[in-house]
DNA sequence: AAAGCATCTTGACAGTGTTAGGTTGGATCG
DNA sequence: CGATCCAACCTAACACTGTCAAGATGCTTT
């Protein structure tokens, strides 16, 4: 009698083969990068993502432990490619204040880029309390992110052009100035913003003026 | 037959008398804040409000629409607090670099002391999206903060002592600077941040320097 | 052809925000 | 005083969420 199950709808995925299974695992972070993109890291539930990748929803449990792995394997992956896009870094000949400023520029535009990516990265709510116990051993990208930018502000700082402070210090100040500029025209979109171009220059100059000696 | 009901666990709040259904509102909005501050604003769940007040979890819709009006209302609330303070600002005699670095410790104290309404406030997704329809008339709190910045900078700007620059977009530039340290102090509590008040002084020093012409 | 096991499924659970409808009891009025 | 009204509050139920348990499927290797 079982009458044949209507189907429809929801169209699968075909089954990967045998040893496949960390394409699975590919197509499921970018399907929640894509829908965390659209809607907010809040706005999706693990049944959207894996709809969107035509496999039942428990099937994620296969790949991942929980949701929150899966953002917080997002959160890592962000981390790299900021890292990447800071290290790739090569100043142009000019002023300190001009690479200063250029260096700067590489975050910012890394973020705005990348939202989706910086969001999970940065803008995520405690996405960085709940691990007393595993830390120590493998280098967390985030503060592998941290130790490229500090790198770079220890390398100016020995050039002599940098006010005397505490170079670590100076590190974590101009951190905190990009993010902050960064983060509020990714989640402040409709804030009535000065114009984008001359808003971020404005705003590395300063940061740069504020470090450097010669001002 | 109908047994007494064993009652117990959740003890519940004796009934507000007739005109004193305010009361409950203020009791809901301040047992919110609380467990915001405490888990993060996702979470707290509307049944933890409710048990926490001492009212049944579907009584909370008797004061507010939705679960997010709750969040919408706290955020609204942390803007005037935040206006107050900046408001209440009187620089004391000394330089210009003096004063500004006063006026924004004044933001950045804000924040560290009230770090629940800041979180709500500045730091939670998309907390200002969708209202295209209802805007104009009210002068929503969020964009008053802003303004008790803008006049202050304004204020300085005429004073001769500001590069040449468009005032606006100096004024957004140093909000986005101070609300950077101040969102990742509170959001990131574990990163190995150097002395709290060296880096405070060290910022806000370096915002005043990258906007002062006397540097 | 058989075995093994990675891949994926259905079914169920407690918890969530929200709505519908009914009860209670203090304030008000005749 | 007693009747009425309605703010304050409740229980029951909905569709949805993340997660777990148990089993089916079918490629790969022997």
């Amino acid at each position: 009698m079982a009458r044949q199950p209507t189907r429809t709808s929801v169209s699968r995925s075909p089954r990967k083969r045998k040893g496949q299974g960390g394409e699975r695992r590919e197509e499921i972070l970018g399907a929640a990068l894509r829908l965390i993109g659209e809607r907010g890291v809040h706005g999706v539930s693990t049944r959207q993502i894996a709809e969107a990748v035509g496999i039942s929803q428990p099937s994620l449990y296969a790949y991942f432990p929980s949701r929150d792995a899966i953002v917080e394997e997002l959160h890592d992956r962000a981390f790299v490619l900021l890292v990447q896009a800071l290290d790739r870094f090569v100043p142009t000949p000019g002023t300190p204040l001009e690479q200063a400023v250029e260096y700067l520029r590489v975050y910012v535009d890394f973020g705005l880029n990348n939202p989706d990516a910086y969001r999970v990265a940065f803008m995520i709510e405690g996405a960085g309390k709940p691990k007393p116990p595993t830390d120590e051993s493998p280098p967390k990208p985030a503060l592998q992110a941290f130790n490229s930018l500090r790198a770079a502000i220890w390398a100016l700082h020995e050039s002599g052009r940098v006010r005397d402070q505490d170079p670590e210090v100076i590190s974590q100040s101009l951190w905190a100035g990009v993010h902050g500029l960064v983060s509020l025209l990714i989640a402040r979109p409709q804030f009535p913003w000065a114009e984008r171009e001359a808003l971020i220059r404005t705003h590395l100059t300063m940061l740069a003026h504020g470090v450097l000696k010669d001002a």
